[in-house]
DNA sequence: GGATCCATGTAACGTGTTACATGATTCT
DNA sequence: AGAATCATGTAACACGTTACATGGATCC
């Protein structure tokens, strides 16, 4: 049992799913891929923390929607209240921005926009997902919540912090222009 | 030459260091070890990107202060140019914040309290650094805004997004206690 | 007296990514 | 006509972490 497989579960416990589901969804916030998580599916459901339902399909592999066993919700809330490990972070993005000072204007006017493209990019996906969950929410609001509790806050944390990152990036900017220590003056806001 | 090594070149083009400082100095902006960093600075020194001054200790194995050589300068600046890898983040606290709805009161704010501790004790420490910073530029104010200017950005970007978790943390405690879907009405503001 | 810091390095192991494999349907 | 989406799975390889290895100085 590694990190990811609990955060398999912490999937399906808003609603059942497919492991081609999961993949997509859980990797906007634990980079992984479908090579990872099939195996782990695999091996909880040998467990019994999981079950499926077989949907069968004509032209693609029949669907394999996953569900949570009583087991499994137990095991997801004695893995929720134990000790929460570090977060892993490894942002090409930062290591560049970090020498940015030592570089030339047009290298760093040319990463800064790549920067705030990518933000803006990513602020476009933070609202469309918003206008998705309310109208998934619309069109069944009896057991909706669930399911849209974690996808809702997770957006709306995402979308405050990319809006501050291009705030970010024309401060550093703005400081990156003197090429002295005045900018320690200067705080972002 | 994988994206650490890259990094490694980064932190190096702003001052000399060691592999010890390389690795608790990286560890703020891309999760590694010593193991792992040791070797890279190996292969980096056998292609010529480093070169490295040897300081004699007694008790402790010698210091090896590790510099830039031109070539390094140029492969730093061709990778700053290259096209920029997505950020991977493997968060498992955003995994069991992702199915906080499902848990009981009790499991949920104890998850919550623990998150805003682990953000007041970043707050903190960011709190620590800039004080450190503005110190180094004060003793050395002529070489120092090459060394601080990555640092400073880092770290004030680093307490506005800490400080924004602690706002999103009360704001997700008070959509958490109303159990239909008019949360979705409120912002995060 | 034990923990932490300094300071380097290697080996075994676990995890994650890329590539291989298949194939119908839908969008551009 | 070609790319993307859906949908599963395995194998080889790259990468990162933990543990092993050493040892003096300093802090609590």
């Amino acid at each position: 049992m590694n990190k990811l497989s609990y955060g398999l579960l912490s999937l399906l416990s808003t609603e059942p799913m497919s492991g081609y589901d999961l993949t997509t969804k859980i990797n906007k916030f634990w980079r992984s891929t479908h090579s990872a998580i099939y195996p782990l599916l695999s091996e909880l459901e040998e467990g019994n923390y999981i079950e499926l339902t077989l949907i069968e399909q004509t032209g693609k592999p029949d669907k394999k929607i996953y569900h949570l066993t009583d087991k499994g919700k137990e095991l997801l809330r004695s893995w929720f209240i134990s000790e929460t490990a570090d977060e892993v972070c490894r942002d090409e993005m930062t290591l560049k921005l970090y020498c940015i000072n030592c570089m030339d204007e047009e290298a760093a006017e040319t990463l800064l926009k790549e920067y705030e493209d990518r933000c803006n990019k990513r602020i476009e996906m933070y609202h469309k997902n918003l206008a998705r969950i309310k109208v998934l929410a619309q069109e069944n609001p009896d057991n909706a919540p669930a399911s849209v509790f974690g996808s809702y806050i997770m957006t709306q944390r995402g979308l405050q912090k990319t809006e501050l990152d291009l705030k970010w990036c024309e401060w550093v900017r703005r400081i990156y222009k003197k090429k002295n220590l005045s900018f320690l003056k200067e705080d972002l806001r």
